[in-house]
DNA sequence: ACAAATTTTAACCATTTGGTTAATAAATGC
DNA sequence: GCATTTATTAACCAAATGGTTAAAATTTGT
């Protein structure tokens, strides 16, 4: 049962914390939803502060490695970016509220995410390998060359993106939120598309 | 020295609001800093809630019009595009936090925000003609057919979203964040080269 | 110069909120 | 079966926070 509870509690907390980021999320919410005394949160976390960080460290763990193992795995340029865009997007369109989540708490809590984020620094490695393998097909001219660094950005950048804008392009654009799922399917095809006509040499 | 008071209390809201969020900005914070007594903020702004709205307002007016404008003047796509990605990668170089100020509110505070961005409704069919622009110019075989919606998702994210993950991105990268500002500065060139070749008929 | 309106302040107030405590219930080990 | 540990609860507490009030200071109109 002890288990239990702490589970209990901790998916209730992402739940209200992601929803509603740190200072908007209530002790008492979490407690009355996960239908427990609030005195057990801090039996089992001490403070809300502890609690927030647990969470943060099981979405870093939950994230990172996805990211990093797709982009640590054999291929030229275009087979790691059809692996990172299509494990991205599918992440994304299973959970869309995550990156706004991440940076959301990320641009207030900076430092404690920081340090969260640190402490994975094994995995950014992949990161810059991806980038030195860019820079090594550059030079043997099988991509166009475009600053490296800015390519990430792009990719980064198109990947997600769509899921902070949500609800302000849907309202722009006129487009019912239920169509969005939809058009995100298609995503990883633009993406492809894109990226390939972008940086292939002409 | 009534308007003085006035101003003061909306640029240090603003900042707070801005920085802290919402939920996370507390009143005698903005009095303190405003050097005024807190009884002044509820004098003129009567509660959190509507000087929050007021911030929301005059940064939706001042982000705006600036963007629909850029639109809605004449030209064909690269024109205006060109005109539209300088235009919003200035203004977000000089105001950073902007973008991540929208959109984190935006998901929490839902509803009073999209009702105050649906009284801008005038300003959206600048956007919707662009949308049909994009359609006539690729019917005339004049740019490469890709889904209008996703080309205008595209270049928003291309913009926007490295000033959103910044700091995400400048520790995984290891970037000082001091270097940003000089990699934003090339970032309309990068921009404009990518959707060049991403775009244009083979 | 003075009355009326406006602006500003200090002291309060009610509520919310994270957190504690002491007592109770349930599980565990022997 | 009983003592000990673990889990759970209700009641409580102190600090923080948004908001109010009544009085004082300042400005304005005449």
């Amino acid at each position: 049962m002890a288990k239990d509870t702490e589970n209990t509690i901790l998916d209730v907390a992402r739940q209200e914390f992601v929803q509603n980021g740190f200072a908007a999320t209530r002790m008492q919410e979490i407690a009355d939803k996960a239908g427990i005394n609030k005195a057990m949160l801090h039996y089992y976390f001490r403070s809300k502060e502890k609690l927030y960080q647990e969470i943060i460290s099981q979405t870093l763990n939950r994230v990172i490695p996805i990211f990093a193992q797709s982009l640590d795995q054999d291929g030229d340029f275009w087979t790691k970016l059809e692996r990172v865009v299509g494990t991205y997007v599918k992440l994304l369109i299973k959970e869309p509220d995550l990156p706004f989540f991440i940076m959301s708490e990320l641009s207030q809590k900076r430092e404690s995410f920081i340090i969260e984020l640190k402490k994975r620094a094994q995995y950014f490695p992949a990161m810059r390998k991806f980038i030195m393998q860019i820079m090594e097909e550059q030079s043997t001219g099988k991509l166009r060359e475009v600053p490296p660094v800015h390519i990430v950005l792009n990719i980064m950048g198109l990947c997600v993106f769509p899921f902070i804008a949500k609800p302000i392009f849907c309202t722009i654009m006129d487009i019912p939120e239920e169509d969005f799922k939809e058009l995100m399917q298609d995503r990883v095809n633009v993406i492809m598309d894109f990226m390939h006509h972008a940086l292939k040499v002409d």
